[in-house]
DNA sequence: CACCATCGTCTACAATGTAGACGCTACAGG
DNA sequence: CCTGTAGCGTCTACATTGTAGACGATGGTG
């Protein structure tokens, strides 16, 4: 709604996987990604619905490439789009201001 | 659920404010905080909610503060326990690994 | 041709985010 | 004393985001 809506946490991840796959990322790429980084598994589902959330609020697009000569249907190449890119920004800003001076390993003494 | 749960933004939000004014916090400092650092109005309701359902998953408890001579009923003080440090370092370290490598002003040519 | 694998869609539900109405206690003014 | 005002926390209700798994389509393989 208003124009510096808050990403959830694994908006954030997606969009950030996509854009580490260099911005004309393949699905199956950036899943692998978020996974690697994050340590856990992303289901088909989770990942497909949130792309889908992301492009409804235009923060991300994507076109099809041909498989040519590959194996199944269409292939999809997914990118950030600048107002995705600003709400990366704006969680992250958000974020790292509360961070700063918080020394998490300082408080590491069970 | 399952140790590793993670937190959602806010609520990483609201223990890092905690956090941030030295972990015997008042909830009207810790509502500040995030006000300020994020930039953005956080509304009673979110924010006892979101305390709360961080109390019932161990990450956050509290203790009642007397007045003292001040305005008031009974007042709270919150901490972060190591359960929610953990969470906060989980995030973290997720969040961090997917943005290094990930030059976001580099991007911002419109 | 039957069968398997991969990619994306859809449905459904759980968890999180968020607002605002309520109720209580204390203090200020009349 | 009674009433108004204000701060703190509770509760209800609903919107948004997170997540899984069933489903369907397409092309390759034996």
């Amino acid at each position: 709604m208003s124009p510096n809506a808050f990403l959830g946490e694994f908006e954030q991840m997606v969009l950030l996987a996509i854009l580490k796959q260099g911005d004309r990322a393949f699905a199956l790429e950036v899943r692998r990604e978020i996974e690697d980084s994050a340590d856990r598994s992303v289901s088909r589902g989770a990942f497909y619905t949130t792309l889908d959330r992301l492009e409804r609020k235009g923060m991300v697009e994507w076109s099809e490439a041909e498989p040519s000569g590959r194996r199944s249907g269409p292939l999809r190449r997914f990118s950030v789009t600048p107002v995705g890119l600003a709400a990366l920004r704006a969680s992250r800003r958000a974020l790292e201001s509360l961070w700063s001076g918080v020394d998490l390993f300082a408080e590491e003494r069970p």
